[in-house]
DNA sequence: ATGAAAGCGCTAACAA
DNA sequence: TTGTTAGCGCTTTCAT
């Protein structure tokens, strides 16, 4: 159990004083140091085997050099991709994550950023922020960097990268009416989730825009979007609105639970029914019938999440607040034509 | 932007000295405090909303309360569970976990280990151990505790939670052999990972259990638990042995690449051929013929591992150098007994 | 029972 | 160009 090395060990043997070792490893140090003893010191360094210890240089320059990253819960399939495109783009630049599951719950989200705080972190990205987040606006107030993902805040001063909810909500709207539907229903996320606000809201937009009649009693918010609720919300719609040919869920396990419901009630998808979801979970292809829904980009999503946040933390001119990605609409098994009333 | 508060402001507020505050506030202080003084710092704490920095903890008693989780990649199906037990155990005892991917590269990993070390991890669990692991075993010559989950290194003194890789091979092995089938080939995993060489001695013995001829043959070994090895594999072994009538994969993946592979042969499953694989991954449910594998504890490994690694940190007695948890034999539509040859 | 002081390993003024 | 020194926020030994 050697202990580890530290900079007077490295001065010792290369018989310079600390800072002196200090500045040569250091990549952008300012102060001017001879080639000679720079490239020595580097030598010795590396034959020593010497690595810097983090800790003690973020205690110094109050730069820890580690984000955290903040999810619902990493079993979900949304987010593995989402986190390893954050990872894939902050490790070349030397940062590490501390990762995080706050399973929605916002007592634990608020001592999960304590635990974060606590390690110093020089930033954060979260892919679980509600649209009113009282941890996230600490941070912000605190100063210290935040980036939403996937997810925005009703507070306009975080930055988000999410999917264009809105137009995927619009393409699947107008797939059903080009099918011929004209009473459709839409089983809504949280109402404390922007992804389930602006999806409800582009789908009573859609509507009108497609000149169908007021449909705010069709739609029916969750509570979580999880399978159970969605079957729960999609038998009180079908109760209360037996005319309904369409199903627009908020996201594909909503609409994994409408496929129960429908069933429970003894109508089939998508003869009875068409469902469409929203993500484009990997499992969908092989769960029959094949769900309909809008892909979005997660790997990405990471990606433009960490680059945001590399951008905060180097300084740089602001980057944008809001970003948008583009989404696409998938076509498979759970949408068809309605029945004809004949 | 307020400057984040240091034991210093506590004491200041409290009128003691800041010796006095972390002594109150550190809940298994030795040191004998009066009640009163000690009641008073607590509240003043909270009052103020003071949060220690263990980053500066950290630096004088050497120790991050932080773990270190290596995994091949948090995309693969198989691991966030996994990582989601580790962290769930670990979370309530204060330690928060640093998250990195391999890609099962050594070099990656080699550089990863570093990243850790840098932030001077307390310990380090990995899932992506191989047989010879230079990186992890200078870990443990340094001291570091780690433990090892889903796979075991050749070298004994690093701890390991696994499935019982053993007794899986025999229930499929056996499962095929009360089914009919005599001629049973196996698609194994890389030969430097122990899941892989486990996997394949368990398959040669139980061929001999069974009185089946030396199966040396009938084992072909893939580079990589993937679809596209198993495919590949499949082809290669059935090309030479087409007698075959049953495949017994080494995981999940390599099945899936079996199914194709035994396709693209003109082939059936399981009506020509029959196949298992290993670890229930959760797609399979739906990914037709449903296929026939041995359920693994996901979460549950992590768990175990985690709590291994809290007793080697909290210095307890030592704990158990294997931990081996139960699988079991979920039966589905991949398999069937062979063709009658009249 | 509490205060004083040293020091963890590093960086960054300031000197020389 | 390099060395000296102070100090980041905390714990801990040693005094008192």
């Amino acid at each position: 159990m050697n202990k580890r090395l530290t900079l007077k060990d490295v001065a010792k043997a290369a018989d310079v004083h600390v800072s002196t070792v200090s500045r040569a490893l250091d990549p952008n140090s300012s102060t001017s140091l001879s080639e000679e003893v720079s490239n020595r010191i580097k030598v010795v360094a590396k034959e020593l085997g010497y690595r810097p210890n983090r800790i003690a240089a973020g205690l110094r320059t109050n730069k820890s050099m580690t984000v955290g990253v903040m999810i619902p819960d990493i079993t979900n399939t949304l987010f593995p991709p989402i986190v390893r495109g954050i990872e894939s783009t902050l490790e070349p630049f030397g940062y590490a994550t501390i990762l995080v599951n706050t399973d929605n719950i916002p007592e634990r989200e608020l001592r999960l950023i304590e635990v974060l705080r606590e390690r110093g972190v020089d930033g954060i990205i979260t892919v679980a922020a509600h649209r009113n987040d009282p941890g996230i606006a600490e941070l912000i107030e605190l100063g210290i960097p935040v980036i939403s993902l996937n997810r925005r805040l009703d507070i306009s001063t975080v930055p988000y990268v999410i999917n264009d909810d809105n137009v995927g909500m619009k393409l699947l709207l107008k797939h059903f009416f080009d099918l011929g539907h004209r009473r459709i229903g839409h089983i809504a996320g949280p109402r404390d989730l922007s992804t389930g606000q602006i999806r409800a809201a582009a789908f009573s937009e859609g509507c009108k825009a497609h000149g169908l009649p007021d449909c705010a009693d069709l739609i029916y918010y969750s509570d979580r979007f999880e399978e159970a609720e969605g079957e729960r919300c999609t038998v009180e719609l079908l109760r209360t609105n037996p005319d309904i040919t369409a199903l627009l869920c908020a996201n594909d396990r909503l609409a994994i639970g409408a496929y129960s419901g429908i069933r429970s009630l003894g109508l089939r998808v998508p003869e009875d029914i068409s469902v469409t979801g929203f993500n484009d979970s990997p499992i969908l292809e092989s769960i029959p019938p094949r769900l309909t829904t809008v892909r979005i980009q997660k790997f990405e999503i990471g990606q433009a999440g960490a680059k945001l946040l590399l951008n905060a933390l180097q300084g740089g001119a602001k980057g944008p607040i809001g970003t948008v990605l583009p989404v696409e609409l998938i076509i498979r098994d759970s949408t068809c034509a309605p029945r004809s009333e004949s």
